[in-house]
DNA sequence: AGGGTTCCCTAT
DNA sequence: TTAGATAGGGAACCCT
């Protein structure tokens, strides 16, 4: 029997713990795969080789849950070692006797420490029989006398195998996907609570369809005459079983909900203990052993399992992949989809729900349309694609990947190297982060200087997978760096200090798992080109992301505090490599390689080619910026006036390749794109025009960095005037254009009539994240006030996690205090601040765009302009920029006019291509 | 007025 | 009780 492995637990039969893996077949059935003769264990460090005899026989006796004792030699976790320490493996009867005596074990004389004691089951099996999440595997059936039987578990396949083999890391089988939505009666202007508020209608998608339905509306009201895909019910009750009932008959492998862990998952649940307390019987059965629906909250999240399927809410996962100013289900859509959210408003409810005629109908396609806009966000999106690669790639069972972080994923990877290799790893630490604060802390990547204002012809180059590839080529590792036991020969000493120990000693375990990783990434990649079926081309990709993500997982793990393996001196030689690389290659293209020279289309370093053909196209170069793995090199042509996109790519291409002959291997600079004109401002702020080609033509893009278009904390208007200025200078090279846009935009929000255009509150909304504990803010926010002054009017507050919406409106008060919920705003016709737009939303941020030109916000701002001691000349300060080329005669009065003309003399030839 | 602190969000 | 890392800019407020 060939099956996918969607999921993983175990259970208790016949008094032994029994694995059980849940998957689709390959004929589309579901299954469900008994595999016992698994055995729960952990490790002890012993003092010395005496132990090992003692040891073994006392701990059987003092824990009657323990099954065997064996002595084993084993390394330590951190550190090269020479030889292997003597260790006992505890084997015990069940899973949860592990935890139950680990910390006596730990306390026993002779035991140093345990290990490997806080791993779950369905892992260790995994990891210790090769199998991966999401898999193909093939189960042989054991004998029908050695079947396990359990008559909860609802699958078409049911087997018992003890030998499960792992057949194809990348099957592609088609799952079922559910989505459903519930809509609640909430009281006016409240929160719906599950003890008061009835759920009124539950709204369903498929994929594939159901019956012929992709949806399905369930209601609980009395109508007649309605369409096949809304089924009617006179009692809660029996909507809420019916609904149980679809759940088990279509059998879904992924259930898909928006917000559905926080609020539709508890909401059920509690509704129906609720009406069970009164006497109903409703059986919320979702898990395919037949667990009832459940829920845990753990902090400020809430958990969902429901075994054998993938519970996704896609919320949360939105939120990870997404940069939006707000997380409505109706903004994503809108962003995402380009799908409009119908919707009734919260105090419409009652009013629609009531009517029984043309409302109640358009309330039902409504709320059909949420579970269907969850649904389209993971098929059209494919946003399950990437974490069943990840799945795949890692092992990890697909569920801990969309519930999990990366470290869950590394430590996967990690467990599976070092028990290969005889290696242990300790349980995660249990103390705060906070408490291991002893200054110590870890120095992050190295940011150039950026040569200020705007230039042409900047060539990008960047490292490919700089951290991963350092941690290769310098055999980077908790295994190999130098703790105790020390090599003969030399050894490897990063700039950060600490001591690492050459390869031909010993091979670090993650250098190794990452050239796996590296190596798999470049396969998968050749063989993306070869496919032609889109689905295939997809899984790929997915494959080759999940690979990189991955890759670039391991530093960060190693620089977790609360990581198993957490290494200050691991993460820190990373980084200290990383700063020392970019500055020598900074310095190797400054001061060693200098120029490049253009011959028949190819780009030649000085050295290789005679002096006699120096004679044209001798190119400059310059490093003008640099953020941790990345060079932006400026090229100046000595004779010619321009150079060409072909031109600029051999150029960087030359120089990558020359800069990668220096280092060492698999570390790799690669050209990255070319920008016609580049702006910077500051250190991790700049704005490109790039050209990069696409199937043999230049397709050319603006690519704003940290400026105030990319931040969510500024207002839409913001963006778009910043968008604009920055398409004109960058683009047309017409600074004098760009005066005139922003000068008219300030204009008209000078005369905004809020009463009038309701819809400007739009473009003048900033959100910010409330991101923690009321109590533990500081200081005033003025997100904060918007949240005190809702909770006022309505009693409701938004959780922690979500992003608040404001506006500024116009009085005296300090600028926090006058922050305000746009939607109250809107309906109260309250006034806005225009001025505060003005001189704090667009103009410092043009500012800082046109300073390099020498405009000033006085030029901009006609009302300021009025206001200043300086308003005699009509010529405005740009126009002496963009005349900078012809002599510069008169009005040099202004004070102005200096600033604008040194910063337009370096800069006079931009404009001429 | 100016420096220090807090907070947010982004780059990599 | 969880959730890879540090570097960096910039606004607003508070205190001296």
């Amino acid at each position: 029997m060939n099956f996918q492995i969607l999921d993983a637990d175990y259970s208790i039969y016949n008094d032994e713990p029994v694995v059980r893996l849940f998957g689709r077949g390959e004929d589309g059935s579901s299954v469900c795969c008994f595999v016992p003769g698994f055995e729960p264990y952990f490790y002890a460090n012993v003092a010395d080789d005496s132990y090992l005899q003692t040891l073994p026989q006392f701990i059987k006796n003092k824990f009657d849950t323990v099954k065997d004792v064996e002595p084993v030699q084993k390394f330590e976790p951190i550190g090269y070692q020479e030889s292997k320490k003597p260790m006992l493996k505890i084997t015990t009867f069940y899973p949860k006797n592990v935890p139950e005596i680990r910390d006596d074990v730990q306390g026993l004389e002779g035991i140093e420490d345990v290990y490997e004691t806080d791993i779950l089951f369905k892992n260790r099996f995994m990891i210790d029989k090769g199998l991966h999440g999401m898999a193909l595997v093939s189960a042989e059936p054991a004998s029908t006398s050695e079947s396990i039987n359990d008559r909860d578990v609802k699958c078409d396949n049911i087997i018992t195998s003890y030998n499960v083999e792992e057949i194809n890391k990348i099957p592609n089988i088609g799952l079922k996907y559910l989505a459903f939505d519930i809509e609640c009666l909430p009281p006016e202007g409240g929160m719906p609570e599950p003890e008061s508020s009835p759920i009124i209608m539950i709204s369903l998608s498929f994929e594939p369809e159901y019956k012929g339905n992709n949806t399905l509306v369930l209601v609980c009201k009395n109508l007649k005459d309605v369409e096949s895909d809304i089924e009617i019910f006179d009692e809660e009750e029996d909507m809420l079983t019916r609904f149980f009932d679809i759940f088990q008959e279509y059998d879904p492998d992924v259930v898909v909900g928006y917000n559905m862990n926080d609020f539709d998952i508890p909401y059920i649940k509690d509704r129906a203990d609720y009406l069970n307390n009164k006497g109903a019987s409703i059986v919320p059965r979702v898990g395919r052993d037949g667990r009832l629906m459940t829920y845990r909250r753990l902090g400020t999240r809430t958990m969902v399992s429901m075994t054998g399927r993938i519970v996704m809410d896609t919320l949360p996962l939105i939120r990870q992949q997404f940069s939006l100013k707000r997380y409505t289900l109706r903004n994503v859509s809108k962003e995402l989809l380009g799908r409009e959210k119908l919707d009734v408003e919260p105090h419409q409810m009652v009013e629609y729900w009531n009517d029984g005629g043309e409302k109640t109908k358009k309330f039902i396609d409504y709320a059909r349309r949420d579970s269907e806009l969850a649904l389209e966000l993971v098929t059209k999106l494919q946003l399950l694609d990437k974490y069943i690669a990840l799945s795949q790639v890692s092992g990890s069972v697909l569920q801990d990947v969309v519930d999990g972080g990366q470290s869950s994923m590394v430590e996967n990877l990690l467990f599976r190297e070092f028990g290969k290799q005889g290696r242990v790893i300790p349980p995660k630490p249990d103390n705060r982060p906070d408490d291991n604060e002893q200054g110590e802390e870890i120095k992050g990547g190295e940011v150039l200087e950026p040569k200020k204002g705007l230039l042409d012809n900047v060539v990008i180059l960047d490292y490919k997978s700089l951290y991963p590839t350092i941690m290769m080529a310098h055999n980077l590792c908790y295994t190999t760096v130098v703790v105790n036991d020390h090599p003969n020969g030399e050894t490897i000493n990063p700039p950060s200090g600490g001591e690492f120990v050459n390869p031909d000693v010993l091979k670090g375990i993650v250098p190794s798992i990452l050239e796996t990783l590296l190596n798999q990434r470049s396969e998968v990649k050749k063989k993306m080109k070869s496919i032609s079926d889109g689905d295939t081309y997809r899984m790929y990709d997915a494959t080759q992301l999940a690979l990189k993500i991955l890759l670039n997982s391991f530093y960060g793990y190693s620089g977790y505090a609360r990581a198993r393996l957490y290494s200050l001196t691991l993460a820190n030689a990373v980084t200290s490599y990383g700063r020392e690389n970019i500055q020598n290659t900074r310095d190797l293209i400054n001061n060693n390689i200098r120029k490049v020279v253009l011959k028949d289309n190819q780009a030649y370093l000085p050295d290789e080619i005679s002096p006699e053909d120096e004679s044209e196209d001798v190119i400059n170069l310059s490093v003008v910026y640099g953020d941790t793995d990345s060079v932006f090199i400026h090229c100046s042509p000595e004779y010619n006036n321009d150079i060409s996109l072909e031109d600029a790519e051999c150029v960087g291409t030359r120089i990558a390749e020359k800069v990668s002959q220096s280092l060492p291997d698999p570390m790799e600079l690669e050209f990255e794109s070319i920008a016609k004109r580049g702006l910077f401002l500051a250190k991790k702020r700049y704005a490109l025009w790039v050209f990069e080609q696409e199937n043999d033509e230049w397709e050319d893009s603006i690519k704003v960095k940290g400026m105030e278009t990319v931040r969510r904390d500024w207002c839409e208007l913001t963006s778009k005037t910043l968008n604009r200025v920055l398409e004109l200078v960058l683009k047309e090279g017409d600074v004098d254009k760009a005066v005139e846009y922003v000068k008219s935009v300030v204009n008209r929000v000078r005369n905004i009539d809020v009463q009038k255009d309701k819809d400007v509150i739009d473009d003048l909304t900033m959100t910010r994240l409330y991101s923690k504990k009321k109590d533990s803010y500081k200081s005033k926010q003025p997100h904060l006030t918007v949240i005190e002054k809702t909770k006022k009017r309505t009693g409701i507050s938004p959780p922690i996690g979500e992003r608040v919406p404001f506006v500024i409106v116009a009085g005296n008060d300090l600028f926090v205090n006058r922050a305000e919920d746009p939607e109250y705003v809107r309906e109260n016709n309250l006034t806005l601040d225009v001025d505060y737009y003005i001189k704090k939303q667009i103009l410092p941020p043009v500012e800082r765009i046109l300073g390099v030109f020498g405009v000033d916000s006085a030029t901009l701002d006609y009302d300021s302009r009025q206001k200043g001691l300086f308003d005699f000349s009509k010529t405005s300060e740009t126009e002496s920029f963009n005349n900078a080329n012809k002599e510069t005669t008169d009005e040099e009065d202004n004070g102005l006019k200096n600033q604008s003309k040194n910063g337009s003399k370096s800069q006079s030839s931009l404009f001429d291509f």
